[in-house]
DNA sequence: GGATAGATTTCGTGG
DNA sequence: CCACGAAGTCTATCC
């Protein structure tokens, strides 16, 4: 890894056109090759960028056989002292840095990261809801976590007291988009004359007002989950054992 | 911004729990406070990171009161100099870095970067098509850009040959959810009989077969935009005046 | 300030 | 390898 802090300003073209001007920045190259461009604030987002798989080349001014001629007329912006041109394999996006002053500049090995392990996520939340079904009502009961539909897999199928068939949606915050998705199952789901009438129920740890709104009008159920409370059932469950 | 090179890992907790193990990584620490872990691969995305607003607080080892004992019987991974602690001002997420090595740590003052120009976005390929709106066909009139409706402005309203009202949703690149939010902006535009009926096309540089599919299926006709054809007939008007 | 839609999204996962 | 859904998404815009 590469480190270089450097007044520098940035062009780059391919899925959009984009331009940096001058300005003192970090720029970090990764050992597979790419570059990114980081200002002292914002989000982890950079202000630009080039992903791998791509290609670094760095010319310096003295190399430039024009150096002279070019450094003669030109705005403080074009007199850099180092060029890079990173190129993307695959798409042939362009991203050029040009180097004004070099402040700092610093390599180092890291190795391979053992990277990150999650916990707390939405599958974790499906199995939790699946695992304890009759939170939802008395004598409910699992048909099956990812049931297969034409479109994809609906998140929970259940059968509630009195046989009839729920399909059930689930999200970490219940959003106006997972209403459509799990209308477009519920459209499926009632053409199978073996599985028809299946009502749908929305489930999120915290459903938004619109999205609460379309899945009334479409005569959906929402159902707002406590994860902890999901979490603690499962606890004590199998502490039963 | 603050510049570590360490050994260290790292654990989140906040919307999800994380945990990063031992290894050598790049710590970013911005001005605002806000902390970035790198490691020297994958895409712009940190390993791990905190959002401004943020506080940090480090603690060295020599001044933590029982630093003794605790390094008598732990495991290498506890065995850090220095501690880092980002605690989030508003969502109390936190992040906690403990290195156990620095191999490099210097700071330097960037001052505020002038930001990022771009072009070339979804609005200039509205803008393009809305300017030349008859390359959708022969005598076609454009009523207006961004027509409001209760749920949200319809991208471009206009009026086919035979004078019939046509709603035109513009994306970058055409995928299901566009369609479904054009089948939204229908349903409502049908409802107004001084509109009534009004008819759906799909517009975007590239449209996925699925969205197409459901296009179909919707009686919404698919539009394929070629930016640079658009910009080529812009470029070619406006040399005429 | 809250909600909404787009992103050079990136990142998994499943077919 | 492609396609789709989720993300601690982030970011700009609009109301």
């Amino acid at each position: 890894m590469r480190l270089v802090v450097a007044k520098c300003s940035v062009d780059y073209t391919g899925r959009l056109t984009a331009h940096l001007p001058l300005a003192t920045r970090l720029l970090i190259v990764k050992a597979d090759g790419s570059v990114l461009v980081h200002s002292d604030g914002g989000s982890y987002k950079p202000l630009n960028w080039m992903s791998p798989p791509c290609r670094l080349r760095v010319t310096d001014r003295a190399d430039a056989e024009d150096a002279a001629e070019d450094a003669a007329a030109t705005l403080p912006e074009e007199d850099w002292v180092q060029e890079w041109d990173v190129v993307h394999d695959k798409t042939g996006d362009r991203l050029r840095v040009r180097l004004v002053e070099i402040l700092q500049d610093t390599s180092i090995e890291l190795g391979i990261d053992p990277g990150l392990q999650k916990d707390g996520v939405e599958a974790h939340l499906q199995a939790l809801l699946a695992q304890n079904i009759e939170t939802l009502g008395e004598d409910w009961s699992l048909v099956r976590r990812e049931y297969p539909t034409a479109i994809g897999p609906v998140d929970i199928l259940a059968r509630d007291a009195d046989g009839g068939t729920v399909a059930i949606e689930i999200k970490r915050r219940g959003e106006i988009d997972g209403v459509e998705q799990l209308t477009r199952y519920l459209e499926l789901l009632n053409r199978d004359p073996l599985l028809a009438p299946v009502r749908g129920m929305f489930a999120a740890q915290a459903i938004k007002p619109q999205a609460k709104v379309l899945a009334g009008d479409r005569g959906i159920d929402c159902v707002t989950l406590d994860y902890d409370a999901l979490r603690g059932i499962d606890d004590a469950e199998s502490r039963l054992f």
